[in-house]
Order: C-alpha cells, then structure tokens, then sequence
DNA sequence: CGACGCCTTGAAGGCGCTCAATCAACGTGG
DNA sequence: CCACGTTGATTGAGCGCCTTCAAGGCGTCG
C-alpha cells in the first residue's frame, strides 16, 4: 500500500463520506489539502505535551496513540488511532497540547497545516460541523475507556477493548473475516488498559484458554465474537458508526 | 441566587468571554437564545443513553454528573459539571446519546433548542469555535480522568480530583479561600473516581488525618495545597484555562 | 420516635502488582 | 554457521490495595 498525499486525503474523505455524502466542492477541498508525509519507527514521539502544534496529524498505515505520563513515570494510553483518524485534531482549537502522541509499530502519518484547516472550514460549514463531529466521537470513545478502565476487571476490559478495535478497524476495512493485523505488544495493550504487562499476559492466556481469541504474533483473531462481546459488556453505540445503509 | 434565562446566557458570556473577548453582535445574539430553566431533585435524570434529544443544557447551580452503567449495574461517573458548563453539548453533532447526565445534588439547569444554537452558529463563526473549544475542553477532561484512574492509586486520584475541581470551581468564582460548596455523598464520589464508597470512606480519613483537607457536610475546605497537588499528580494544563491577563 | 440516608468500622478474601527468572524469536557480527 | 545481545512473552511466589459483606453509629425529618 503506497502512503502518499492523496491517500491521505482519500482517507479523509471515505471516513466523512460514511456519515454524510459530500458535495463535490467539499470533495475537491479536501482533496486539494496538502499533506506531508512522513514515515515513523515504533514507539517514536509525534507530538509531545506542552507543544503548541501549528498542524494536524492523520495517521495513514499502523497505529498510533495518544499517551500520558504520571510523575513516577508509569504511563497511560489514552486512545489507539487507525488510519483515518486524526488523533490531535483538537490543538485546531486547543493552543498548547495537553498529551503526547507517539506510534505504536512502524507507521505512515501526514500532517496538516492548521492554516489549511482553518480555511477549509471557513469556506465549507458543512466540513466545520464534521471535523467537530470527529472530535465528539473521539470524546465519546474517550468517556467509555473511562467506565472499561474504572468498573470491569482486567479480562473483561481487554475483551471490551478488542471489541472496539474490531469494529473500529471493519470501519476502515482493515478486518478480514474476524482477524486483523495488531502489532502491538503486550507491554503497550497494557499501558492502555491500566494494567501491568505481566498480567495483561495472563489475561491473554485466559482469553485464549478460553476459545475467545487467538493471538499471535502481532496478529489477533476473533474466534468467538458473541462471547467476546458478553464477557466485554461491549455495546458499539458510543462509536458513532453509521448503520450500513438501509435505504 | 436567582437562575432564570438571562443568569444562563450570562454564564455562558461570562464563561466564553474568558477565553477571547466577544463582539457585542455575538454577546446580543446569545443573550437572545431562548433558555427554558428546570429545578431538579438530587440524583434525578436529565437526559437518558439511547436518547435523541433537541436540546441542550446548561448547568446553572449545583452539580451534574455525566454517568455510564455496566450491565451488571455498577455506575462509572465519567465528569462532574459545574455552572455555566454545558455537559450535552455533543449532542449537537452527534445524533444519539451515548452517555446519561443526571443532578448530583439538587441543581438548575437551562435547555437550549438545538436549531437555536445552530443558528447562532451559522451567523458567528467564532461563536461556532468557541462552542467546538467547550467540547474540546471536556474531551481533554476526560483523558486526565484516564490518566487518574487506570495509573493512580486511590489516594493520589481523590486528591488529583480534589486538585480539579477547585480550580474549575475557581473559574467561575465558587470558591472562597480554598474552601467551596461540595453537596455530594461519599458513594457519589466513589464512582467517579472508580473504587468503593467504603474505601472512598477510608481515603477521606486519610487525607483529613494528614492535613490535607477538611470535609464536612457538604463542605470541602483544602488545607494544604501544595501538598495536595503533590499527592494528586496534579498539573492544570489540561483544563486549558486562561491564564490570569498580565497585559 | 422511628425510619431513612449517609458515614463509619471490622474482618476476610481476591485481584492484580512487584520482583525475578526463564524461554523464545530474531537480528547481528565475527 | 554459531555465539551473542536484545526484545518480548511467559511463569512463579509473595504481598498489598481494594473489595465484599456486614453491622453499627449518627443526624435529619416526617
């Protein structure tokens, strides 16, 4: 897969184009964005905390995350972003940036001049209202690992955690059958679901012994999606995703 | 204190003015917006998961709570709203609630009619970004709320949350001294901050046995700042205030 | 005064942490 | 080709924070 400018402002569209269709102006606005593309190595800063970003990154292959770190140095991953998604689109309207980005594995992002945003906006509404509405899915995906993180024990969080990404990654077509790509170690799951690594392992196991998952080598496969499901508590309402088309 | 619509909309001002001054145009047109004010009992919904609703909501005394339930009933309160926040204001992008809202104690809160507000929006384009910075605002609430209960223990998170909530009662002048109005039960407590109410009990006589607070009846007066915002990990960057104006 | 809500306290147990060692996979350089 | 270092997955033992389950105290209000 070729990572370049005009995939990254395809990505764009395709995800916008799922919750509303777009005029073809709005289309060639965004298409006519440009972007700078940039090839990162596992585990390396995009932005860090305190900066005051004059642009916006779109992740375009692997996985990023937003991440914050206690005084004593233990941190926490706040959000895991896909393609498509623009993990700091918030420092638009947010001068300082209060968390840090970073990759997870090897990954393609493209940035964007706030700037360019800003114009887009001014010019297209109706791309204001959806760029606002990307930040409130972020929010409401935010307002849930809060309730995953503070009500349910670790195997039932990583189970909801799977759940989200499946969903999350068939939304951008990154699943096939129930399995996807997921290079990401168990250290770093562990920083996002508040655990040590340690036990984020015997969690896999459990998981595993159980017929849930399977899980290898920075591959995960769903085995049994309802039970998953269940054991997660995972309802999809909070992803905003729209319902395949009925009409 | 009286609340009625005008108290609302100046609230509102006053709480958008601090962050950049208002023309008098946009100060006109939100003093226009219809508000409907309603009392409310303690732990009483206001908007329910799985609603749609046309409306959106100030808070204009007391405490709001923004909560979600795991099917086996446990509640995770995911943010505690003060006046002049707006706790749904999501909703005006995003269609179907993904969140319920209840009163913490008895409160008063003012419903804003969507199409109002999306008029106001389309008139005021700066009005639009300082409503999209609000949701902004939250959102960053939100991931520190992360941060807080899936790496800290529960001492350090009830004085981090401590830490938060006089400053943000701070900004809209509830506070006097260190000391401000909490009508909240320790079981209330407790599900925001993601443990027991028995252990909340327990970490209260803690932090007053150390000195650090005094909490009576409602009341919470915050004896040694610094310590507590020592023990809280506590840093306000993420609330995005203004600072004080030097010029 | 009794009922109710909330705070408080005690005891026992478990989930997840800490510390530490081992294993497996892989890339590197000699 | 193999020794070696590195990184990540795995396992074990012990312990501590927090939970669960109860019961009791205390103030308020009908």
């Amino acid at each position: 897969m070729v990572a370049d400018a005009s995939y990254a402002t395809s990505l764009m569209i395709q995800k916008l184009e799922s919750i509303f269709s777009l005029s073809s102006e709005e289309k060639q606005a965004l298409q006519d964005l440009p972007v700078q593309v940039e090839v990162l190595k596992p585990e390396q800063d995009i932005v860090r905390i305190g900066d005051q970003p004059s642009q916006c990154c779109v992740v375009l292959e692997g996985f990023t995350c937003v991440y914050k770190l206690t005084s004593d140095g233990k941190r926490q991953i706040l959000a895991l972003h896909v393609p498509g998604d623009m993990p700091d689109l918030q420092s638009l309207h947010l001068q300082v940036l209060d968390i840090s980005i970073a990759s997870i594995s090897s990954c393609k992002v493209g940035f964007i001049q706030h700037d360019c945003l800003r114009r887009i906006c001014e010019r297209h509404p109706r791309l204001t209202a959806a760029f606002w509405r990307e930040t409130l899915v972020d929010a409401s995906i935010y307002r849930d690992w809060i309730l995953n993180i503070g009500q349910r024990d670790a195997y039932s969080r990583v189970a909801h955690f799977l759940c989200e990404l499946l969903m999350r990654l068939q939304a951008v077509r990154a699943v096939k059958g129930k399995a996807f790509h997921l290079p990401i170690t168990q250290a770093q799951l562990a920083d996002a679901i508040g655990i040590t690594s340690v036990h984020m392992n015997r969690v896999f196991q459990a998981l595993r012994s159980d017929g849930l998952i399977d899980a290898t080598r920075g591959k995960v496969a769903i085995l049994d999606w309802e039970r998953l499901r269940e054991e997660g508590d995972f309802d999809p309402l909070y992803l905003h995703l729209r319902k395949p088309r009925s009409a």
